[in-house]
Parts: C-alpha cells; structure tokens; sequence
DNA sequence: CTTGTTACTATGATTTTCATAGCAATATAA
DNA sequence: TTATATTGCTATGAAAATCATAGTAACAAG
C-alpha cells in the first residue's frame, strides 16, 4: 500500500489501471458474479480473468464466496473497497458516453434514480433532482440493443466450448 | 470509436485503460506540459510515454503546440476531450486517498473550492458549499512532502542524463 | 459410461515492456 | 572554434506479458 509514492492516482493505477480490471469490476457491478460470464461478457482469455481477480482478490476489492461444494465452485463478489470504486465506473461511463460515441448512438444503460423516479442522467447528480447518486439509489435499464449485445456474446461463448 | 460493444466503460477503456497512459492525462492536468516533465514525474521511458502521447493526440484528448521553431520543439496540452476527463481522475483520486492509504499518511494534494474559499475536499461536489467542482474553480496545494517527493524525482531524472 | 458443466491450467507463438544507450538539432560557454 | 548542455526523442536486445488454442479436474445427469 505504501508505494513509492503519496499520489493516489498513481497508487489506484497500481491496482486498477489494467483494462481487464476494470472490465471485471464493470462485470461485478452488473452483478455478473460467475467466471463463466465475466469471461464471455469481457472476451478474455481464462488466464487474463484469473491472473486479474486473484490481484483484485489480493488487493481487497473482491471477495470469493463458496456456492457449491461439490464440485467445489466459487463466485466473486465486490468488497466494501471494491463498492467504493463505482464512483470511477460512473465517471468512466460518463466520458464513454459522451466523448466515444458518434451522435447517432443512443446509451447503453439508462439510470432510474429510485428516490425521485426519473432518470439519473450521467453526472454524479441525479439531473432530475439534483441529488448525489449511491449505487443502491439507482436502477439500470438496459437499451435493447445492448441486451442482444451481451446475449450474443454470451451465446457465442457457450457455443465455442 | 464505433467499436465492437455499445458499453461505454469498454469504449474508454481502450483509449485510457492503461497505467501510463492515465499517469500522462494527470501530469497535464497538474499543468506539466513538456516531454521531459511528464517523463521525469511518471518515471516511464521514453517509448512508453511517446507511443502514449501519440496515441492520445491520435485519440484527440491531446494536442501537441510549438513552443520553440528552432530548435523545433512541442508542448502537450488537453483538448477539450481531454479536460473533459478530469472527472475520472478526480474519482480515481478519491478512491485512492481513501482506500490506498495507510491512516497515518496525509492527503497529496489539498483543493480549495474558489467560489467559496473552502477546503474542497474528495467527493465530485464541494464539501462545504455543496456545489459540483469544475477544475477552473479549484485551487491544488500540494502537501510539502508531494512536492519534495516531485521535486526529488526531478533532480533525480536530471542528474541521470 | 458417455456427455455436459464449470473453472480453470498448459503451451507455444507473438507482442509488449523495460533498461540502457545513442542521436539530432540546436544553444550556450570556454 | 570547440566542447558541453538541453530537449525530445529513436534504437536495441533481453525479459515479461498476452493471445489463441487445447486440455484437465471434479463432479452431475442421463
């Protein structure tokens, strides 16, 4: 934890500046617990998913938790410090959306803000009511064509095997 | 840009998903504009930080300027994509300050809020008036040992060529 | 007793990174 | 004039990471 330096940039880029982490992490945050998925879902190679969670294990932002025993299976979940990191992804996705897409494009996810019912928008404050948005105070739609998306590759995956 | 996937996060990752590259984004957002600067503060080589540069200017966050025609020579500033990623650095700062630091170590950089005078503080809006931060109104202070931590790493990049 | 499921590990070719050295085009100093 | 310094890179070769592809372990289901 103590780097060789006291910027925090440089030591959160320690951690998560890797691109199959934070595809991970996006995966987790999308409640993709299984390996199975987060594989399809990021198109990584199984080594690159597992050298990346055991180092996000190993850093304190994902936890495994047993759900079956025999055969002996494990799914991934994010820790409080790995919760914490959504305020990045937010911000990720904010910029991803306005500056990496052309103008025909629509979102990928929409956000409900649950405490006014109307959307979130993409700042760190609701648009609709102004206040700062929590994780558990949002409720994603996904547009259809990011669905079909994901349900393809996802179908691609488990036929390649 | 129209890559392969619709998610945004995915899109930004591969133009800012890799250490170096978000260790340049923030050495020009700490106005450190030359080659030499940015080489020096992030400690990459020199491959590293030109493929980089380039492949920014190429991604349209950066843009190089003339600062000196003979001998001809360039400075990197952000364009307006670029500044428009401050958000994420600022997040990614935030989950560093508070999740990559051991208690006793101190915050690298302190922010006062211009509008109202105050300490800013960690969150996407002003601490102590409440407002969302916008980079023109907040004021760095450097903790004097980041600047020392910098200005070693500086006397060390010079004495060493 | 064969096929399917899930979570990986193994392998070898390719690509990237790293450390170190060097260079080109000038400016400045001796 | 010649030597040294400055700045922004490029070149090189060894080491490490990545990729695609294939295979395995441990069971479950039919």
């Amino acid at each position: 934890m103590t780097d060789q330096t006291l910027c925090p940039v440089a030591r959160a880029e320690t951690v998560v500046g890797d691109r199959w982490t934070v595809l991970i992490l996006r995966e987790l945050f999308m409640r993709m617990h299984r390996f199975e998925e987060i594989q399809a879902q990021t198109g990584g190679t199984p080594q690159m998913i597992t050298t990346r969670l055991k180092k996000l294990e190993a850093d304190g932002l994902v936890k495994r938790r047993v759900y079956s025993k025999r055969p002996l299976r494990h799914e991934y979940q994010l820790t409080e410090k790995g919760e914490a990191f959504y305020p990045v992804i937010l911000a990720l996705r904010a910029w991803g959306e306005t500056w990496c897409k052309s103008p025909r494009e629509g979102r990928a996810v929409n956000y409900t803000h649950l405490t006014c019912g109307k959307p979130a928008g993409l700042g760190p404050m609701c648009e609709s009511c102004g206040e700062v948005l929590r994780r558990e105070s949002l409720s994603a739609q996904q547009a259809p064509k990011y669905r079909m998306e994901r349900e393809a590759r996802w179908e691609t995956f488990k036929a390649s095997r």
